[in-house]
RNA sequence: GCCCAAGUGGUGGAAUUGGUAGACACAAGGGACUUAAAAUCCCUCGGACUUCGGUCUGUGCCGGUUCAAAUCCGGCCUUGGGCACCA
């Protein structure tokens, strides 16, 4: 069938959706386990439905289709599901605002975004589709939230946490950027409060050494921003004590400075400030709790404290010091409270100074003496241990196992690693989520739900009181019930979860969404782990650590076969339009829809691939666009031409050929080979499309005399043959229509990628260069196999090289064979 | 402050291991086709000079290593990102 022309170049929306319905009807993407084939499972990080799809969905799928068709033609048995992550604020502002539930809210727009999705032709196997807020999804957050309860893993505690006024809910760490709330930009408080906690920091250490087994599948860069976010350290525990006889501990990283304290400091939020009544003390207290977070981070922000009176006993030296609260102690780092070393710390260095508290020197600079009275700032750097007792004269590296020993040995000190990572907060005071399966009993304190009676199901029959407080606060039905201990009245947890954790296993449940139980065994251990992942490397420290956490607890509970998660890791850059990322505040947002109505959803894939490789920040231009579709257009017109002459005949591969048709398809054959390269190993599309476009540009340089011969058809119909299939993963509409026009009865999508032939893949002739001093002066044309020495004589044998060389000496002639020959000469 | 990227024509970007800088595309200019336009096809396209053969110069800046540097080393500048009272 023949589709004509429009003035553009080709009917795109007839032949989009024509093709889209046969990849439906024949079931192509449904992928079904098969031990026998070579897996390849690939994800791209799922959407949450805000209703409609951006131009970085549009990158991020585009980019995963082309790897899951190109990986499909390559022979391996692909898993590319896609679902929704279905739970989240935006629903819920929508029912606050218009009235509307959020379930259907939430609904509404996966349909649309479906929609959207179908016209861009991504191969997802929709028969796995699922979404987050079904209660066969999250009755098994549920299920691993009990398992983790029982383990200690899920725990409640009293803490300072972060607190979004605007979204009316607490935070995770991860989820407070620089003081402010991660989705609304609002100025985070502190606020004490008991919580539901994950206690991901039992696994710091395996996320750390999982990186290890990540190895090069990970983006360095992703790798570094964990790894500084786990933040381990190694260092000291030491009891110092209070005059008063209890117990003081601290942690340091510097026990050889232990010997230099002269002053101790206390977070203001610790516990045994409570017995300090100094009003002075209070006041500085209370002015520091009300401090919004941004505040406290401020980088301007002067360290201040106050002399609490009591007094600290060092056990090395028996030093006494003062202790004094600080505004830069962190309560919930080491023990809450630290020693000071004013001589070789900058910050205590300006403490010291401010409050007028001594210095004392214990590390000098190795050949020169310090001294305190002249000090500026402190002394950071190593040297030699002075005024420290017995560890006088040994360098400070030396000292710190030396001094560590001995505190060791003497039971006032232990060897600690500690941790910048904090536990995961999970629970949040907002309706639209998974609920915490857990029940309160005045009789028997917080109960977790049995098992057998999962899932807690959120009522969608809800009702908002025009603010943001949780609906379920008000609905006796979901709240009465009775206690799973000793079966009396008892409250339900009206907290749900963090929608972090819906997205923290989704992706094993694609391997076996309609299994009744969390997981198909089979299924989960054939398709996982994920081969490859792809999404914004936003998620760094956000979903991607909590995702492998998870995924080492489900492997710990025995569902799940692998440790890691996502083999490899593949973070795609921002689309940015006028230097800017596209928002709605800058007004400078391109419509997908827009787009694929007015040059089809093969331009717009093509275009997102082409403009800049996947890991770059892509620049919008309509101008691009337009170069992308006048390619296709370009392809479309030479395949139309010449599709009458198709032939099923080739040429042998040792034929001997016109010059043009041997160039043709050594051409071809040279294009193949680099193009599977860059698709396969250096995941660089954009140079994988411009290989393409000189091939189709060398077809439009083929004299019609050439074309018309026999030869001439049976060489084109061999370019078209693979040039086609290369074009599928990147434009996988119209190259199904022109496939279709050569004749050919079978799918493409279902064809193998096509294989070059090594020898056909160099060209006959190659350029080498001829330099002097380093200088190109000549060229020539040589077989791609010319020696060394052969190299050599036609470079000094070469006109031009003998005008620059005459009457001078040659000092070394360096060849680098294929590419260049060098004289030096004086 | 510490750590990590990046900086190449008018623009997006190539250059895979130190070996012809600027592939491919956009924009611009010219030509062909057309009554004309659009579309299409072809050509030119870093800068300066040029006797039109070429010559010099050029990958943020300064220096170095090398026969040879966008690529390696040292120092600096700019932009982006991460961490930042973590004891």
């Amino acid at each position: 069938m023949r589709c004509s022309m429009t003035e553009r170049g080709y009917l795109f929306k007839d032949i989009e959706s024509k093709w889209r319905k046969r990849w439906e009807d024949d079931r192509v993407f449904e992928s079904r386990r098969d031990p026998d084939r070579k897996k390849y499972y690939l994800l791209e990080m799922f959407p949450y439905p805000s209703g409609r799809l951006h131009m970085g969905h549009v990158r991020n799928y585009s980019i995963g289709d082309l790897m899951a068709r190109f990986k499909r033609m390559r022979g391996y048995n692909v898993l590319h599901p896609i679902g929704w992550d279905a739970f989240g604020l935006p629903a819920e502002n929508a029912a606050i605002k218009e009235g509307i539930p959020p379930f259907r809210w939430t609904l509404d727009n996966i349909g649309h975004m479906k929609e959207q999705f179908g016209k861009l032709g991504v191969s997802y196997d929709w028969t796995r589709e699922f979404a987050t807020c079904d209660p066969n999804y999250y009755r098994w957050n549920q299920w691993v939230f009990l398992k983790m309860y029982e383990r200690g893993l899920a725990y409640k505690k009293k803490a300072s946490v972060n607190w979004c006024p605007s979204c009316n809910t607490v935070l995770a760490n991860e989820q407070v950027v620089d003081g402010l709330c991660w989705r609304c930009e609002s100025n985070v408080l502190q606020k004490e409060l008991e919580q539901w906690f994950f206690k991901i920091t039992d696994y710091a250490e395996d996320l750390l050494k999982g990186h290890d087994e990540l190895g090069d599948g990970w983006p360095e860069r992703v790798v570094t921003m964990q790894r500084n976010w786990i933040g381990r350290s190694t260092g000291l525990t030491v009891k110092f004590r209070l005059e008063s006889g209890e117990d003081f501990p601290i942690y340091t990283t510097r026990p050889d400075t232990v010997f230099g304290v002269t002053f101790m400091v206390i977070a203001p939020e610790h516990s045994l400030l409570d017995r300090v009544g100094d009003p002075r003390v209070r006041e500085f207290i209370e002015r520091f709790k009300s401090q919004p977070l941004v505040d406290r981070l401020s980088d301007e922000k002067e360290k201040e404290g106050v002399d609490t009176g009591l007094k600290v006993i060092n056990p090395f030296n028996g030093d006494i010091v003062p202790l004094y609260v600080g505004n830069f102690v962190l309560m919930e780092y080491g023990t809450g409270a630290i020693m000071a070393v004013p001589a070789h710390d900058t910050r205590d260095f300006a403490f010291a100074k401010k409050y007028g508290i001594p210095v004392k020197l214990v590390i000098d600079r190795p050949g020169e003496s310090l001294s305190v009275s002249t000090m500026e700032d402190a002394y950071v750097e190593d040297g030699v241990c002075v005024n420290s007792g017995p560890f006088d004269g040994l360098g400070n590296r030396e000292a710190m196992s030396k001094i560590s020993d001995y505190a060791e040995e003497k039971g006032f000190g232990k060897r600690a690693v500690t941790y910048r990572l904090r536990d995961w907060l999970i629970s949040r005071q907002r309706y639209w989520g998974c609920p915490i399966p857990v029940v309160y009993c005045d009789k028997c304190g917080p109960q977790p739900v049995k098992e057998e009676e999962l899932p807690v199901v959120l009522p969608t029959d809800v009702e908002f009181r025009g603010d943001s407080r949780s609906p379920l606060i008000f609905m006796d039905d979901f709240i009465k019930t009775s206690c799973p201990k000793c079966g009396g009245a008892a409250r339900r947890e009206t907290d749900t979860m963090d929608t972090f954790v819906d997205s923290s296993w989704y992706f094993a449940k694609f391997t076996s969404p309609k299994s009744s139980g969390m997981f198909d065994q089979e299924e989960v251990n054939y398709w996982m782990p994920v081969d490859q992942y792809i999404g914004g490397i936003e998620h760094a420290c956000l979903h991607l650590l909590y995702a492998r956490f998870f995924n080492m607890v489900l492997n710990d509970l025995g569902v799940v076969n692998c440790r890691e998660p996502f083999t490899r890791l593949l973070t795609q850059g921002m689309v940015i339009k006028e230097g800017a990322k596209m928002s709605k505040s800058k007004g400078n947002i391109v419509d997908p829809d827009k787009i694929i109505e007015e040059y089809g959803a093969d331009t717009a894939r093509l275009f997102m691939l082409f403009a800049s490789p996947p890991e770059k920040d892509l620049d919008w231009s309509d101008k691009g666009v337009e170069g992308c579709s006048r390619f296709i257009g370009r392809v479309w017109r030479v395949v139309s031409k010449y599709a009458a002459d198709y032939t099923a005949e080739r040429c042998a591969a040792e034929a001997a050929l016109s010059d043009e048709l041997r160039a043709l398809r050594i051409e071809l054959h040279r294009t193949m080979k680099i193009v599977t390269h860059d698709i396969e190993e250096r995941l660089q599309y954009n140079t994988a499309i411009a290989r393409l476009m000189e091939l189709v540009n060398a077809l439009y340089q083929l004299p019609d005399s050439e074309a018309a011969t026999p030869d001439g058809k049976k060489v084109l119909s061999e370019v078209f043959d693979s040039l086609i299939p290369m074009l599928s993963p990147f434009v996988p509409h119209v190259a199904e229509e022109m496939w279709a026009m050569l004749g050919h009865k079978e799918l493409l999508v279902n064809q193998p990628w096509p294989a070059y032939i090594e020898a056909l893949s160099v060209r006959d002739e190659i350029e080498i260069v001829f330099q002097v001093n380093g200088k190109n002066r000549s060229k020539a044309p040589v077989a791609p196999d010319i020696s060394k020495d052969e190299m050599e004589r036609l470079a000094l044998a070469d006109q031009r090289i003998g005008d620059f060389i005459a009457g001078k000496q040659v000092v070394k002639v360096i060849v680098v064979p294929g590419k260049l020959v060098n004289i030096v000469v004086k």
